[in-house]
DNA sequence: AGATGGACATACTAATTGGTATGTGCAAGA
DNA sequence: TCTTGCACATACCAATTAGTATGTCCATCT
């Protein structure tokens, strides 16, 4: 038997990606996998409930996992912070472009009308920002930057910089304008 | 008598920028207009005929007026890009910061979904662009930049950055955070 | 004066949404 | 073997949603 619960918080969450938590559909997702109510209502209270056990289980693990791999980088630390960011290029086809990145998305979408949404949300943020920031504070520290920044505020930078990129070539449909737009956020990184 | 049309205009605008458009309940901002049924079907055929015009209506013109000022900036280029940022961050309060940017909200939830929305989005976002292109273009022309860059790819990564601040200060929910991207976004643009 | 049409109000409705209440099969432990 | 409880399935339901159908008032044109 395969994991059912596990299958209705991927399905939901591809639903989430297309749709936003909003307009997902439980029943809908629920026949495509071609389970009933009963093992939805089983495993998840609400639709709340499933929203949430998405962020918990799927989307942060996937983006804390990747940014606090930049505490044990080796080498200058504004490098580590490219090869995340190329590292989610790569996970980002023309596909994924077109339906925008998933935390970005919820954020926009969840963070002004529910508090649970928002706590999670900005939790996985502050996991982004602190890493960034830290790696920032290395450079520093050791010399390695020809600018003096604020690392704390220059990480928040950083991050608006690569959110905006998937809102960018969401708008323009096309991963040419994420490409270009993360390019220029890479080469002004590099240019510190 | 006031414009009917507009303020159901207005009122639905207020709502798509808290709820997204999908989240936006006809029925609940017709009663808080104190109109009926009849007075909201006679001016709009549907809910997404309704969505369309907010968009044509109110959002376009409000970006698409403040970028195209800048083909008339007298002064540096980029001082001009500055300009336009400063007066988008005046007209964000703490509250405006939890809300988001309309137009960023708007494209990362309908962009995927309807193609109606995302050629209307796409044009405004298309407007910005090629504003801030055409005046890096004339830096560019002028010798006024340090750096080479391409005005075009560059113009995204403007648009991105900006667009991200915002992401960044709605999952903060503060607008230091918002404050801080732009204030980088400008610094990297100055020191171009 | 009578007809026309725009600007709404009122009343109704089919479909959808997000559930709940209840039943069943089966595996594991006492 | 009996029972307990997990893992679902089935059937039902109240509220909501996005409308439609129809009526009325009033200004304007003929």
């Amino acid at each position: 038997m395969v994991d059912t619960r596990r299958n209705i918080l991927e399905k939901n969450y591809e639903a989430m990606h297309r749709h936003g938590f909003q307009g997902v559909r439980p029943d809908k997702v629920i026949s495509e996998l071609g389970i009933t109510k009963g093992a939805f209502y089983h495993y998840f209270p609400s639709k709340l409930d499933l929203g949430y056990a998405v962020v918990d289980e799927i989307i942060g693990p996937r983006y804390t996992g990747l940014w606090r791999q930049l505490d044990h980088y080796q080498g200058h630390p504004v490098e580590g912070i490219v090869w995340c960011l190329e590292y989610i290029r790569s996970g980002t086809g023309e596909q994924g472009c077109l339906l925008g990145c998933p935390l970005n998305n919820l954020i926009n979408e969840m963070a002004p009308l529910d508090e649970g949404f928002r706590t999670r949300l900005q939790a996985i943020m502050d996991v982004m920002h602190g890493a960034i920031a830290r790696a920032l504070q290395r450079a520093v520290d050791k010399g390695l930057l020809n600018r003096t920044i604020d690392p704390k505020s220059y990480a928040y930078f950083v991050l608006a910089a690569m959110e905006g990129s998937f809102s960018v070539g969401k708008s323009m449909q096309h991963k040419a304008a994420f490409d270009a737009a993360l390019d220029e956020l890479i080469t002004t990184l590099r240019a510190l």
